[in-house]
DNA sequence: CTTGGCATAATTGTCGACAGTTATGCCTTG
DNA sequence: CAAGGCATAACTGTCGACAATTATGCCAAG
């Protein structure tokens, strides 16, 4: 091992594992509900139990993972209305971060955000299908919103938490959108609302933009 | 404060001690910034350092610490910058609560609601000091408020994390309050807006309520 | 006197083992 | 055959020790 002259990477064991479940369990390799056995995946990742603890610990911060005492860890369990609990947490949070991205997004950040759009546009335009760009790519954009928020709360709270429990929704339950267009079209008028630095246009924009995709779960759910 | 007889409480060493560094970081007992040394804080709770860590890295979960890798922990360092941040999120996942509140609770938690208003407007009307009662009682007017929507992110984000940072701030920073009377007056118009289901305002009425607290401390920074 | 490096000390990361609690399954009993 | 209890097994909580990394302080060189 050497060292990096920079501020150093020191990455642990523990992160190792932390990432490696993380996607595991947000792309549903490690079953939703299913309670994890410390022994065997400690055996698993050739590590000690403390180490393995410290990543469910972590992932339990995420809230990826439940624990009870003297019960052991489980992997949340997905259900329709704890997806329906995410937009309106989402609704209120992004409303927010967009309408500080108004106010606080460089312009080399814009542009960077309409380029990306254009990408997807093409994307879209070329082949209807593989809908997966279009989802990773819908958080992309949303991610980058906050980012430009410059609140490292809302950072912490969207892109460190809620995002990974939305991915693992998107990854479980499917998704495909009927909304794939419209919300393309959305994209762009909160772009043009950030670009004109009308912070509360923006808030009004994003809420409605997740409103509207709770309400089209809300319906399809009622239809089921 | 209830106890629920049901299960079994199973308590555990590590619940303990993380209920107990809870408080004592909220309280300012040990100081804000300061380097947690883990052999250290075992000794003083007779435990080993493996139990201290469950419980360290819980409240890493919550945001009152934080870790860098082979450093160890911190306590978070409370800055105005980070003051305000915590408004705005507040602003906007209370608004949220407080408009599903309207749609949700219930007549008799309503009822308990003013009940506890009454009781802080006397503490209010009989003697004008005792700060301390006023701002833990605002929290708790929150806090209900929060619990009445029903929404269970909403409650983990709010009630297990920020609400514990707020009373760090206040701790920690004072924050004589010159809006006491106009809060509870707001306070009111809240509980009205509820009272008549009307979740729209409700959320108008709460955002404009915790944004006049943040620009109340806006102000008072400047004029330093 | 200041600065850089090196040896030492202290701290965090990781490990394996034991203790206490919970789950499993057989056996008894009605 | 069903239900309950008891012994066993498995798992989580806790502990102390070792390894790897970081911090400390002394010493030498300029």
């Amino acid at each position: 091992m050497h060292k990096s002259t920079y501020p150093s990477p020191s990455i642990t064991r523990a992160d190792s594992v932390f990432t490696s479940l993380r996607q595991r369990i947000v792309e549903g390799d490690i079953l939703t509900g299913s309670k994890l056995s410390e022994p065997e995946l400690a055996k698993y990742y050739e590590i000690s139990r403390s180490t393995l603890r410290d990543a469910l610990s972590r992932l339990e911060g995420c809230g990826l993972l439940e624990r009870k005492a003297n019960i052991g860890y489980r992997v949340v369990t997905l259900s329709t209305e704890q997806l329906l609990e995410i937009f309106r947490v989402r609704e209120s949070l992004e409303g927010m971060a967009c309408r500080l991205a108004a106010e606080n997004m460089t312009p080399k950040q814009i542009e960077d955000l309409k380029h990306l759009l254009e990408v997807h546009n093409q994307y879209e335009s070329l082949q209807q299908g593989e809908a997966y760009i279009q989802k990773e790519g819908d958080l992309d954009f949303h991610f980058r919103i906050v980012m430009g928020s410059g609140n490292k709360l809302l950072i912490r709270l969207l892109c460190e938490e809620l995002y990974y429990l939305v991915r693992m929704y998107r990854y479980q339950f499917g998704m495909a959108s009927p909304r794939a267009k419209r919300a393309f079209s959305e994209h762009h008028h909160i772009i043009q609302a950030i670009e004109d630095q009308d912070g509360e246009l923006a808030e009004i924009l994003m809420r409605r933009h997740i409103s509207a995709s709770r309400k089209n779960v809300e319906k399809r759910m009622n239809t089921l």
